[in-house]
DNA sequence: CTGTTAGCGCTTTCAT
DNA sequence: ATGAAAGCGCTAACAG
């Protein structure tokens, strides 16, 4: 039931005035590395964590941000959020996940409620969210640094991260090329996003580098769902160049297609390969014989949350590198 | 770029003091219901939303509360934040979800230095939180209102909420015998939670009203996690009344019977039945075959925020509800 | 390098 | 039923 220490305690216990406790919490400079220290004991003695809240109504920085998401899967989500929190911690910022809804007619004003609420410093966006046309329009109307993590499209328009699609497609068919599959199947992703167009270029890349021609029949559209992936399956599977090895565009649709391979009682990988790429661990464990790309997630919302910051701290003026591209695990064999 | 509104603008719009604003904002009595109205509308025409910063300084409530969570898996993580914020959000708290480590010696203060930080008006505990000792002692010696979900043990200690284990396992039992099976098998759950004992006793429950004569050679230890599944699941296998279903205690050691079964060339469910808890929805998307209860995390996760506000209101002092059972959504078949 | 004085946007307490 | 004044714990803008 101890009452809470304030920046009054700290500076009385270490025999300065309230503004140089402020300093030395604000790492600025100009402070006596003596003095400095004793104010950095008392905060330790008094085991002193100054108030957000008052922190943000005197100052212009909150030293909080918020994540902003909504229904990817639970592995996606979590990682962006075990990312961006890592990321915080170092910088000793609050991160504020936020679900939301892109989907709600209100969303614009539920994330411009937000920010007035919390005065948040800036907003990292995750996909969906990224490419919600209304919330951007709002974050842009009132100029709060913001950052986007994968968005489904627009890179350029705004500070994004996003991996290699292109080269990560590359690099598992070319595994698959050098396993030995000549006839490779692929499932395209949801015609929305992206990384649907840049993962087919990465797959027609490596073919065109191993001289195999691409054959429009062994690509299939999908929807990056687990139904669509069953619906490619079963198309590629009946068709006449049967494929030794199906490329998904996504790990859901993999699953799909390692569904259907185990109702035809196929063996894997000797009678299939399957490969896609990696959100949701479970699916190699409950079925080793997948090939994945390993989506480097957690890495990407580390990048988001760095980026945000350096936008907050105004680098930007100094020519800052607004696209950051983190490029993807090289291929994992299972 | 517009800057925000404050209770100042609301108050001039709507021609009364600051002090009825607040009024109206804080639900207060004493407002004449057409001021009311006027400031309402005032609040809506300039999308007021109040400053948490400001709410916290000058109040005994920061309307914001944490939820704090360590490694389980994303899927309950996802469905515990997801519950909480949905009660949050037709109370107008804000939730700030909190990862932590219980491992690091430092977390009794991390959580302390989030308390001071934020000033929430209350904390969610959520599994392996919930029995670690250092953040029960300083939360304790605060005196801030929590709530634990699902603890592993101690449920009386403090105001908690958790399924009823007992009966879901009956439950799934009685579903086995019902559809023929005599010999079952059960992998029991990590002696550390109190849930494992719980979900044995309801197995043996189920047994014992059918008739069935009680077999320590069917029921195996675990872990709760895959390997403790696989390795349970040989063993069960070559016993030498070899069950015709296995029943585990949680869904990962659930994976790892399916793994053992299908590297065994049995075929699901004519072979063998396979049960367990289902908190990975993606074991049942990959091999169908498999009977679940399904745990009402997210309900859980709802009813404890509802439980935290009422002990934040200070309901408790008229007898309190301290302990509230979800019961388990009954077995469900795939 | 360090201290003083004003507030930030609200809620509280006390008037009326 | 409504308002006026004080102040929560900090940072900003000045002094020195």
């Amino acid at each position: 039931m101890t009452a809470r220490n304030t920046i009054n305690d700290v500076a009385r216990a270490a025999g300065v005035s309230i503004k140089t406790v402020s300093r030395v919490l604000n790492k600025e400079r100009y402070v006596r590395a003596d003095t400095r220290e004793k104010v950095e004991a008392a905060m330790l003695a008094l085991s002193f964590s100054p108030s957000l809240a008052a922190r943000s109504l005197a100052g212009k920085r909150s030293h909080q941000i918020a994540l902003i998401y909504d229904n990817h899967s639970p592995y996606y989500i979590h990682a962006v959020q075990e990312g961006v929190w890592a990321r915080c911690r170092e910088a000793g910022v609050r991160m504020l996940a936020q679900p939301a809804d892109v989907a709600s007619e209100t969303i614009a004003a539920e994330v411009g409620g937000l920010i007035d609420e919390t005065h948040v410093d800036g907003i990292i966006l995750s996909s969906p969210v990224t490419d919600c046309a209304p919330v951007l329009a709002e974050l842009e109307r009132r100029g709060i640094p913001f950052v986007r993590i994968s968005p489904g499209t627009n890179h350029a328009l705004t500070s994004s991260v996003y991996m290699d699609d292109v080269q990560a497609a590359d690099d598992m068919t070319t595994h698959l090329i050098n396993l030995g599959h000549r006839v490779i199947g692929f499932i395209v992703g949801h015609p929305n996003h992206m990384a649907s167009e840049q993962r087919l270029f990465g797959y027609r890349r490596a073919l065109d580098r191993a001289g195999i021609d691409y054959e429009p029949g062994l690509v299939h559209p999908g929807e990056f769902d687990f139904a669509s992936g069953v619906v490619a399956a079963h198309s590629l599977l009946s068709y006449p160049r049967r494929p030794t090895a199906i490329f998904a565009s996504n790990d859901d649709m993999a699953a799909g297609v390692l569904t259907v391979a185990h109702s035809k009682g196929l063996t894997l990988p000797d009678d299939l390969s399957v490969a896609g790429f990696d959100d949701t661990p479970l699916a190699q464990l409950v079925w080793p014989p997948l090939t994945t790309i390993r989506q480097p997630t957690r890495d990407l919302a580390f990048a988001a949350a760095n980026l945000l910051f350096e936008k907050v701290d105004g680098v930007e003026h100094r020519r800052l590198q607004h696209e950051l591209v983190v490029r993807a695990s090289t291929a994992r064999a299972s």
